[in-house]
DNA sequence: CACACCTCCGCAACCGGTTTCGTTGACCGC
DNA sequence: GCGGTCAACGAAACCGGTTGCGGAGGTGTG
């Protein structure tokens, strides 16, 4: 209330309560070593005053900042919000505050790396799913803090994150239960120009799965672009001018999945009746566009790393600390068998004017 | 790199270089009174040992934290997240770093602001679109740190937002231009306990567009729901139920006419054919889903936000305090003329397999 | 009754910087 | 050659807490 209540500190309170600093801050911090009557006295007489510990002093001799720093290449996508929010969740109850920082683009990432604001400033980091160098992960190390990978994994860091290469089989092997044998698979990288698993790891189980199925992979149904909803419709585009289009398309994320169906919309192509889509993550708009998809834990791949977090901090020995969550195939209307013979070039219901069946 | 490096101070560095601490945090931060030749060989060893001061060492003595908080009640819809990927922008390249707060229910709202672990460290909250008690609000001017809020307006805190019931009117005057005459609005709340705002201010802007227009409004047309998508097709539901349903449907926000857009395609009923909607937004999904709505600058008011944070940090006087962002109508293909007379009950294409024609 | 021991608490030294103030020495003008 | 200015720098006092150590007083034991 009173303004003026953040300007005093702890020695004024001492000075009020009639006991030295010592005391009031073995008091706040539920020190050992102070009667019970000081104590009810002195907690009396902060609360009353309003009075807080500044959060950088006490960092200042204690160590420990009690803040964890989250870094993202964005979070604007549904993904990271998604574990930025399960990341707050289990972080705020256990009184830690969370940095977040957005790297955007190399040059953003370069920038970042190279200062790194983080220094002396965090007591752990929560690297959320992005690619990471040579020297951004030298880096990391140095920082001298725990660090942990939600969505993907970084040298020995402890993750949590799913299977990628299994999910990418379970959609395709569901596409090829369902008869398809022209597959497709649309890609998508972060950004070109580093390394990053997850598709590499999707692409790896679409071709395995095709291998089990003694389908062999057609170059030209696979396709590369970046991670978008307006590149995924463009990377459909390129497979529906392939000699022979596919007649089912696995899609790395349901937001390109997404883009995919929107330029078969706009083809005039009926879906699923000429060409399946599936995508992965069940995403909120999979429901709405009634996407057939492999649901992976996104809110719950925040949580866990933030548990993982703590219990590093906590020094707690007992944590697993690679984690790999379970996905589920979803199927939903965008998925059908193949038609008997696979005639691709088939229109359905062109400039219809409803949205798609549930 | 040195694992050791981070537990280097200032006086050691200041020892290697044969200078006082004075002086190495002269030259660290810039400030005269150093001579180019030792302030280059301070800069050299500084960054040969690649130290960095501790903020919080350096915010004990400067008084300046060099952060920023966030408060928002979720993070996982796109325009929250958006607002803070354009906060995050602007805050980062000017040093300061972000601490986000998530505030989903009432309860977490009380516990909030009664433990404020804002308290001494933050230079400065942005508050991002929502509703805040009375007691709220003093506990935010107690702070003793500027406020700025974004995407709505809070006693006379500097803000920048929308004009709510502009773009309300926007919206239903656009289906009134279209002929329609029977126009319902589902309209949302982020919680029904807490005043706040928007809601009440489109609704205000959907009755006066009606008014003006000589159309009066029909209670039965005026539903409010929890903003969220699936709330939105439970709004549209009540409205199907209603004696005489409407044939144009303005929702609060784009989520929320998906949701209605959903209900509409489970019921069979073609859109925009028999029923209108438009939202609120031009959220991502809306171009994918063609739905008509009122473009909002979202990721602009962070950014605009933050400008206003540093330029009240700065203590720059020559700034507008109060920002009003404009809204555009953004046709698609969910609104179409009124039919010549409203047949509700006409069903378009039910279990049609196209996705919207766009 | 003396001595050991334990509880409760204050003193003061940190934590790692920033900043005020004063000192030193070079340079200037007369 | 001497007093005065000014730039460059160091000593030390903060900032607001935490914590090791030791002293005072009370209680239990021989």
């Amino acid at each position: 209330m009173d303004p003026t209540a953040r300007r005093l500190n702890m020695a004024d309170v001492a000075a009020l309560a009639g006991v030295s600093k010592a005391t009031v801050s073995r008091v706040l911090s539920g020190a050992p070593g102070v009667s019970d009557e000081t104590r009810a006295r002195v907690k009396a007489l902060v609360d009353e005053l309003s009075y807080v510990v500044s959060p950088d002093a006490a960092r200042l001799s204690r160590g420990s900042t009690g803040r964890v720093a989250v870094v993202m290449p964005q979070t604007t996508t549904w993904f990271y919000s998604a574990v930025l929010s399960g990341v707050l969740s289990v972080l705020r109850p256990e009184g830690f505050d969370t940095l977040v920082y957005q790297v955007a683009d190399d040059r953003e990432s370069r920038r970042f790396f190279a200062d790194l604001p983080l220094r002396r400033q965090v007591d752990a980091v929560i690297v959320v799913a992005f690619p990471v160098s040579e020297f951004e992960q030298r880096q990391l190390a140095a920082l001298g803090v725990p660090v942990v990978i939600a969505g993907g994994a970084l040298a020995d860091h402890p993750h949590v994150r799913i299977d990628d290469a299994a999910a990418a089989r379970q959609a395709v092997t569901h596409l090829i239960r369902a008869g398809h044998e022209r597959i497709a698979m649309i890609n998508a990288a972060l950004s070109p120009e580093r390394p990053y698993a997850p598709p590499m790891d999707r692409m790896y189980g679409y071709r395995t799965a095709l291998d089990e199925a003694g389908l062999d992979a057609d170059p030209q149904l696979e396709v590369d672009v970046p991670w978008s909803v307006t590149m995924g419709a463009e990377g459909m585009d390129r497979l529906l001018s392939a000699d022979r289009p596919p007649t089912a398309v696995f899609a790395f994320s349901d937001e390109v999945a997404t883009g995919a169906l929107r330029s078969l919309r706009r083809a005039g192509i009926a879906v699923p009746h000429a060409i399946s889509v599936i995508g992965i993550d069940d995403h909120p708009v999979a429901e709405l566009l009634d996407l057939t998809t492999v649901r992976q834990p996104v809110e719950l791949q925040g949580t866990r790393a933030a548990e993982m977090t703590l219990a590093l901090l906590g020094g707690d020995p007992g944590i697993q600390p690679q984690l790999t969550l379970p996905t589920h195939l979803v199927i939903r209307g965008t998925t059908a068998p193949a038609e008997p013979r696979g005639r691709t070039g088939d229109h359905g219901t062109p400039g219809g004017s409803g949205v798609t069946a549930g």
